[in-house]
DNA sequence: ATATTAACCAAACGGTCGTTTGTTTAGCAA
DNA sequence: TTGCTAAACAAACGACCGTTTGGTTAATAT
């Protein structure tokens, strides 16, 4: 069930929320056949309501798209930020190998929140775009981090390793099917390819 | 030929032939915009003619969407190829590489053909996205041969090793600049992250 | 008990969608 | 010139689109 929970107003609400479910509903089809292709009925209809019920709870399409992605961000950067507090570990290799099998186990582990966020970005609203893309840029910020911290022999070399680990990772959607290895064991082959290979 | 050909299926066209120009527009639109939010009247105002004129050409949208795929496939394949065959190069890690910058100076040189193929697939469709499916892994298996022909301390490396070339290579449409390094250049350093660092 | 209002329904608005149908124009062959 | 046909135009079809409007229901605060 779901969605952002809010800490600031932490307002319980007064009734029955259902802005959960349209949220839901909308991340699932977003994730499944994308922004242009969902219709609001067809959101309407997956959180059992009518089309015009949903604009009770959010003013526009995009605006659901808004929430998604800021909710699909704040879910992957949480789980990744868990898995680096949770390790005492400060070699830098296996930081950002947590941190990536963090990332993937949450994109590739069945959540359509984030991974709407890998989606393609409307291209006729510059201004949505922009939203959504610094969204993703504050979220990679992380990665920046971890990487600069690597103890590379040319340190030049970290933009490209960096943009290596995400894009590997983040293309891992096109192909990864949920019977195969898991996601950390991939984020684990993944860093192993890029270390060289000390015994 | 002595005989009079009847009607001879691979005629030249006799006339002006405004067939390319109505392919090229869908391949531009479904590159800028996808494929869900582009509407036969845009393809059709970008070729210069009527919505309805789009159906002498192509029978449906669909159509046009796997006649683009298609070409897109035809083209990185050629360029890929060619880069190939134009080395006399035989060393197993040169040859990768050479296939990585044509493959990426083909997706991040502009053409809008070859990135449609990097594009989400419409999820409604099933059989097309079948169809499509198998035209990029039947271009794809070049890469694997390549990967297959390294010299691997771990040859059970192979697939993840690949798994990363191609993540990061395809990934690359999302960050990539054309005002950036050189997209050969760009596939040089992602090769020069995966070899490790033998002198 | 009453007033308030969160949450939804019911029905439509104008616009756009992919596609079809019938008609016209222009280059070639006879 | 006449006939043929490739290649387009012109106009509409029903379906669906995002969104708006006004009314209804039921839980809550007073």
């Amino acid at each position: 069930m779901t969605t952002a929970a809010k800490h600031a107003p932490a307002r319980p609400k007064r009734r029955n929320n259902r802005q959960g479910a349209v949220l839901d509903a909308a991340a699932a089809r977003f994730r499944q056949h994308g922004y242009a292709a969902t219709s609001m009925r067809d959101i309407a209809a997956d959180a059992g309501m009518l089309p015009g019920s949903l604009y009770y709870h959010y003013p526009a399409k995009n605006a659901l798209l808004v929430a998604v992605h800021e909710e699909g961000v704040r879910r992957i950067a949480a789980a990744v930020d868990h898995a680096l507090a949770g390790i005492p570990e400060l070699e830098p290799w296996r930081r950002l190998e947590a941190a990536l099998a963090a990332h993937m186990e949450t994109l590739l582990g069945g959540g359509d929140y984030s991974l709407v966020v890998l989606r393609d970005l409307p291209a006729d609203d510059s201004a949505l775009r922009a939203r959504l893309v610094r969204l993703r840029d504050g979220y990679e910020a992380r990665f920046k981090t971890l990487c600069r911290a690597l103890p590379l022999t040319d340190p030049d070399a970290e933009p490209w390793l960096r943009m290596m680990i995400l894009g590997a990772a983040n293309w891992a959607r096109v192909w990864y099917r949920p019977g195969g290895k898991a996601p950390a064991e991939v984020a684990r082959q993944f860093i192993s390819q890029l270390k060289g290979a000390p015994p």
